[in-house]
DNA sequence: ACACTAATACTGACCGGTCAGTATTGACGC
DNA sequence: GCGTCAATACTGACCGGTCAGTATTAGTGT
């Protein structure tokens, strides 16, 4: 079963008529398949179109039969699992009534979301940075997402008084940082593993606001 | 007086004879500087050489007199500034005598640094990332440095019952990406400002590792 | 025959890098 | 202080490879 598969929604940019669900088999499925793996090991520019035809077993005419241009093509990767893992973040807190318990279970689920999937996040958090404003304007919007995420929880709990009053604009991108960092680490060297980064992490920043596990 | 010039070594990379130092007035010194500017507002393969040579009221030969090519130009900004981090950093750490109090000068030392060099801080930070294996093989090292850096205060630390037993790996690269993340969103929005970003992001890894104030 | 999908061949803008030539500076003799 | 020569610093037109994107043709189902 390919990795995209498996977190793939069934949209198509355009909104156009693309009559069967976008199965992994299919040409734009194969086309995705390729792009994530070479754009998520070479990088944006050093990625040629006809590296991703070839991989994908596929023609240039197909590519752009599906895909705009090789932008649009990159910049779904980034979209698709910038969704899953908002998905995943909000099912976890789902399962947790109350403020700290929300935060932890939120930092849970990005770090397994990331582990679970190393090809896409190393796209998002390596290779769509640096790329100019257009896709650090995307970048942007999607770390930005997350830390205000992290910060409307964390400002419930000071409201709960879980944790002391804190500088929470701060502490989201700091947390971000931290666990941004971590994933591109393990992403490269596979080290720390995700069981050692969750065992250290989450109690790291638990404590780093004062919260006493 | 230039920024470039501020944290300029005389370093004439080639080794060769070239008559006087690197002063901003001069060619050498108004490409980098140009190439400073550009650079770090639209990124690497977004800069072309021509707008260089505009910019630096040269000529392209010019360049190509001083530089073997336009990667290495660009990796003579990044070291440029991770030198002059590294300085400071061991210049703070200098004045302190043991375990958490270099530490936390270490940390300000970086706060400030990068507080004080926006557009080298963004290229080091930003621009250097996802552009393939040559230069982020450079951008690893650059962070590995410090993250070490940082490990081996905490380690020492932690032998001085400082702070208790952690795994230093782990709070090291988390470190390092709380401090990253806070300054690109710095280099970007101008905020957090430097002086609340101190005032809580210090404090806050500190407690991360249990060390009370 | 026609609509959709895909394969192949091709185009041309773009831009990093080159190099033959020009300007500038300095050294030395007188 | 001046003419001559040489070294060094700089110029910018041009070249050539690359590669995203396009036009054309071909297959396939209805």
């Amino acid at each position: 079963m390919s990795l995209r598969w498996m977190f793939m929604k069934a949209t198509t940019k355009s909104g156009e008529t693309v009559g069967d669900v976008d199965s992994p088999g299919s040409t734009r499925g194969r086309i995705l398949d390729a792009a994530l793996n070479i754009f998520s090991n070479k990088g944006y520019h050093a990625t040629k179109l006809d590296e991703i035809v070839e991989s994908a077993r596929t023609s240039k005419g197909a590519i752009y039969l599906y895909f705009p241009n090789k932008e649009q093509l990159f910049l779904a990767l980034v979209d698709q699992f910038a969704d899953l893992l908002e998905r995943r973040v909000n099912e976890a807190i789902e399962h947790e009534s109350s403020g700290i318990d929300r935060v932890r279970a939120a930092l849970i689920a990005v770090v397994e979301t990331f582990g679970k999937y190393r090809l896409p996040a190393k796209i998002l958090l390596v290779q769509a940075v640096g790329l100019g404003s257009i896709f650090e304007k995307k970048r942007r919007e999607t770390t930005d997402r997350f830390a205000a995420l992290i910060k409307t929880h964390l400002d419930e709990s000071i409201r709960m008084k879980h944790i002391a009053q804190i500088d929470t604009d701060v502490v989201s991108h700091a947390w971000m940082g931290a666990i941004y960092n971590l994933m591109i680490q393990w992403v490269y060297t596979g080290e720390p593993t995700s069981e050692r980064i969750l065992a250290t992490l989450v109690p790291l920043l638990l404590r780093s606001v004062g919260y006493q596990s």
